[in-house]
DNA sequence: CTCCTTCACTTGCCTTGACAAGTATTTTCA
DNA sequence: TGAAAATACTTGTCAAGGCAAGTGAAGGAG
């Protein structure tokens, strides 16, 4: 990480192949499962997110600023997806008893057997998109990598 | 490549490590360049990746369904990006005279002008993003990594 | 106790992008 | 040769998402 990295105004071309296939991904993988959900289950990557993430949870109960934010969220996007989920009662919403301004959704049952539903077919896709190409070391590789880049994303979204 | 990739429903604990950074990564990532674009140039990453291949090409002129293709967008997308560019003076358009039914694009001065005046913070932010988290060892791996995924989803995103 | 600030969430306006239909040009084939 | 199919691009319509303003609740100063 020394001075190198950031003072030439340009990428080389081993840096050049790395961010070519870099966009790719983060622009057509995104686009790809939104493809496969949308056909398979009539919901949306990120819909399909915050439902996996919220059945994760304790009592599958969150607060909806923690739920955006593991979702790498806006709250006004979330706000209105939460809207069309307690339209179909796949959530509950109700006020924290222990601070009011807080906001608790809850996983409904017709929520959770969406998910339920859903998941196979998505995860199979995601094998078949992202692991089955790689071998056992590459994909170790590959999350270290990831968890870096992502870690440092993070610090810039919310510090920066 | 065996059957225990796609056959489990699930994602074991350390796929799930890898596939959170990775979606951390695909949704954060565009978000943190367009911010930095929006905010020094007033253009989106999107924009600047079309301006940034135009400008590659021999004689800076593609036809717009290739530059798509590069770009990884749809026809339409991209025909409403050249309206704003060309109000701009950034491009000029023309038929392709070996055959009417292309649209030849061609980068003009101001475009340039643009996307070099663009350039040095943009390319910055990618390398403290993307480069500096990571050795040399690692962004060999990454890029072997992604190469191969970006492939995959190629394929899905043309022939499936 | 009252007012002000802070915080969490929601609402409204606007831009962006996707999909489908329309237009213009070339090729195909009877 | 002339109508039909294919190709490349543009336009129209609609939903999704970002940002700024609005609402309601909790803490703090006077």
């Amino acid at each position: 990480m020394g001075l190198m990295d950031t003072q030439s105004p340009w990428l080389d071309d081993g840096q050049q192949d790395l961010w070519q296939a870099l966009l790719t991904v983060v622009i057509a993988l995104p686009a790809a499962l939104d493809r496969q959900l949308q056909r398979d289950a009539g919901i949306s990557n990120f819909e399909y997110g915050v439902l996996a993430q919220l059945s994760m949870a304790d009592e599958a109960t969150m607060r909806l600023s923690d739920l955006a934010r593991v979702c790498d969220s806006t709250q006004p996007r979330l706000s209105k997806v939460m809207d069309r989920f307690e339209a179909r009662d796949w959530v509950t919403r109700r006020p924290d008893p222990s601070d009011g301004r807080y906001t608790l959704a809850t996983l409904a049952d017709a929520g959770r057997q969406k998910l339920v539903e859903s998941a196979p077919e998505h995860v199979a896709q995601v094998k078949r998109l992202v692991f089955d190409p790689l071998s056992a070391a590459q994909r170790r590789h590959l999350g270290a990598a990831l968890t870096r880049i992502a870690a440092t994303v993070r610090r810039e979204t919310e510090g920066g």
